[in-house]
DNA sequence: AAAACGATCTACT
DNA sequence: GTAGATCGTTTTG
């Protein structure tokens, strides 16, 4: 199979149209000891603008340079002693992958987080990224050649997709009331709490109604 | 030099 | 549900 990577026009546009389209599409990682991928189920969105959560929104410094540089860029920093990725979109914003449903090369994710569970490889930002290998030193990287490090359309399928599902954001101390964590419906493999899942969720449609211009709470 | 601070995770009630 | 671990980076004295 060619690898066909989602091209820089894909990230090339508002960040929160990038994140809820990422839901169902393939983070591929591909690194001298093999192949891991999964399925896209949990994204954030943190804006160029108005966004006191976002790294950018304290202007350009050696850690956060990729944040402010072209669409379709690896942006990964550190946490807690722990790593998270994100695509950069239009300058100065990203999008925060937090979960995957693991598809493929399972025993090396097992490995590499040292757990057999299935729902604990990739369910939440820095255990996917322990999953796949995704460490500092992609920040930066590409994500359109297809070489070490890509995103993929997801499988198609007959059943109709239901609407993704809106809340606030998880961990963030600022900027806390802003409704950007989408998240697939009845996934195993997202984060966050039973409640915050389904109460404390809305249905993406309801959202983008209510999100006239800017307005993201 | 010490303390505080996270876009987190795990283990344990 | 929540306390505690974690550690690189930034802030404070």
């Amino acid at each position: 199979m060619p690898v066909t990577p989602l091209p820089a026009e894909f990230f090339d546009r508002h960040v929160t149209q990038v994140a809820v389209e990422l839901l169902g599409k393939i983070l591929v990682r591909r690194s001298r000891e093999g192949v891991t991928a999964g399925r896209i189920v949990e994204t954030e969105a943190y804006l160029a603008q108005a966004d006191t959560a976002a790294h950018s929104a304290v202007g350009i410094n050696r850690k956060n340079a990729t944040m402010f540089g072209a669409p379709g860029h690896a942006y990964v920093y550190t946490i807690h002693a722990r790593q998270c990725f994100n695509v950069v979109t239009q300058p100065r914003s990203a999008v925060l992958v937090r979960a995957l449903e693991p598809l493929q090369g399972l025993d090396l994710m097992a490995a590499r987080r040292g757990t057999q569970v299935l729902r604990d490889l990739c369910r939440g930002p820095a255990r996917l990224a322990e999953a796949l290998d995704i460490g500092r030193e992609c920040d930066g990287w590409a994500l359109t050649s297809g070489r070490r490090l890509w995103m993929e359309p997801g499988a198609e399928t007959d059943a109709p997709q239901r609407e993704c599902l809106v809340s606030t954001r998880i961990g963030v101390t600022s900027a806390h009331k802003l409704l950007l964590r989408f998240h697939t419906p009845d996934s195993l493999f997202v984060s966050g709490t039973k409640t915050l899942n389904t109460k404390g969720s809305y249905a993406f449609s309801q959202w983008q109604r209510r999100t006239k211009k800017g307005d993201f709470t």
